[in-house]
DNA sequence: CGACTCATGAAAGTAACTTTCATCTGTGGC
DNA sequence: GCCACAGATGAAAGTTACTTTCATGAGTCG
């Protein structure tokens, strides 16, 4: 039959005059409320335009379709189509004061996936080469970060450790400090700071490449004092608002950074990462209880 | 019945693992194209799926519906409104073995923000409602979350500290379950666990509860053991993929989820929020080395 | 004014959907 | 190890929705 792949309903709207009187009742309704109308069955339909079902057949073969059931599901289809997204254009800057729960859900989120997006589209795929190099070839990996920006560190870590890439991530600067003064060529260090400047990452980051380290930076800034001792810059880009500060937003950029790496890590050797990526699913399996309820 | 204002597909994903083996095989079916679902006729998409008629009107009571023609009109719409991406459709699923670098970039980008935006979407303001009321009215806070997750519950603690709501976090599962029994009337735990099945949460809410606390869960699966101890039950909506199990993708959305929860809170009262905010802002500042360089 | 065309709905027929029920399977208790 | 039980499942019966057929009637053209 007949495609009408754009607008059916404005395809209905042109057919109309050229219809019979019962079958222009019908698609006049179908014309001012197609979602209405994909949710009546056929015999609603036809009461509704005051005609019977036959007619409504013949309406839907009119119009270029092959029955009832498929011109519900077109109707159906172009009605969602139409809607347009509520207000995405408000969203996005700061959250007013009197904001309800739903704009603020929509604002966050809406930031939130944006700043995924922008920082996946700006990161350099050959940068993020080098530092996948870096981690398969390291001799020990140290992962570094403070306040939020070191959960993302710990996360980092923790993945690295799930494929078998050994790595430390330390809650304590002296620990870390210390670490750097004992790794050398052939050693990583990582450090992540949304903003570049906090002093510890600095310092441990300088301390590592001092020895020897290759050294490698997470930032939202690329040209933040951190960046002057990392061999490898690798950038989010998130925005600031003033109730979720800077480091606030860019974690979630952070960890699709993390996530990234892992991923290209974990491919480079596909079987062995696999390998230990179910013997740790394995361990932590025996501490979960039954698997989900079946209908209470 | 149920309403699923947001994303039936999502919904039913979460639902996935409550359901039971045949159901699970329609449910896949549909989730892996709705669009084509929505052409298929009941009988269709049984045998499709290798069951009978009567599991697919199962299904379709499970995730809410009341009756199959229900079901293909809401997964025509959602397919409609699922402005697909040109190149979207090798993104989202696995990632290929041979996959260069910046395909693996698009694709977790794209299935980290997809989680983010449909976690937004479906998740409840009322039910958010209730747990900022807990926040802000609670006696003492707990936030207990183990593995990836422990990373999200250390950065709900640090946030809610950073705005004078005093909370706790505990990496140890002996000094959670201690601290669970001593909280009570007035106090509040809050849950983070992917699975829902992760033993160590799922004991210390059922701790915290029977003495009295309120508590609260986070979870990917809204019929998950957890939900049993739980006053009030948030979801995230993140699809598993082979090498980024579960948890690692449901994070992302985890992490918008308590900024959404973090913000309303801030925003409840919002001159004291700031003041404490600036305060630790402050505090960090100090620790931070001279501001970004000017082009080298 | 008759013969034709076309629109229309009633009713019969078919396919789709829903319910019921018997069987089966795995689980937990003794 | 066996029994009782709950849940999952599909076959078949039942119901509803959709489609076809056909008779009627209104308009209309020679």
């Amino acid at each position: 039959m007949n495609h009408e792949p754009g607008g059916l309903i404005v395809h209905i709207g042109g057919l109309l005059p050229s219809l019979s009187p019962a079958e222009q009742r019908v698609a006049r309704l179908v014309v001012a409320d197609p979602a209405d109308a994909a949710r009546r069955t056929i015999t609603d339909l036809a009461t509704a335009a005051g005609t019977s079902e036959a007619t409504v057949i013949r309406f839907c073969r009119s119009v270029g379709m092959d029955g009832y059931p498929q011109l519900r599901i077109r109707l159906a289809a172009e009605a969602a189509r139409r809607v347009v997204p509520p207000d995405a254009r408000v969203v996005g800057g700061d959250i007013p004061a009197g904001a309800d729960l739903a704009q603020i859900i929509a604002t966050i989120a809406f930031s939130d996936a944006r700043a995924v997006e922008e920082t996946a589209q700006q990161l350099d795929p050959a940068v993020c080469g080098k530092v996948v190099d870096a981690i398969v070839g390291a001799g020990r990996i140290d992962v570094y970060g403070a306040g939020a920006s070191g959960l993302v560190a710990a996360d980092f870590q923790q993945k690295l450790h799930r494929i078998g890439r050994t790595a430390f991530c330390f809650p304590d600067v002296h620990a870390a400090l210390a670490s750097a003064a004992l790794s050398g060529r052939g050693d990583l260090a990582i450090g992540i700071s949304h903003t570049g400047a906090t002093a510890e990452v600095v310092e441990v980051l300088a301390q590592a490449r001092a020895r020897g380290a290759t050294t490698a930076v997470l930032t939202n800034f690329p040209r933040s004092p951190v960046t002057a001792f990392a061999d490898h810059v690798l950038t989010t880009a998130a925005r600031e608002t003033t109730y979720r500060s800077g480091p606030t937003v860019s974690r979630v950029a952070q960890l699709t950074v993390v996530d990234c790496l892992f991923v290209a890590v974990a491919a480079r050797n596909r079987p062995r990462a696999r390998k230990a990526l179910e013997a740790t699913a394995e361990a932590i399996r025996s501490r979960r209880t039954g698997s989900a309820r079946r209908r209470p």
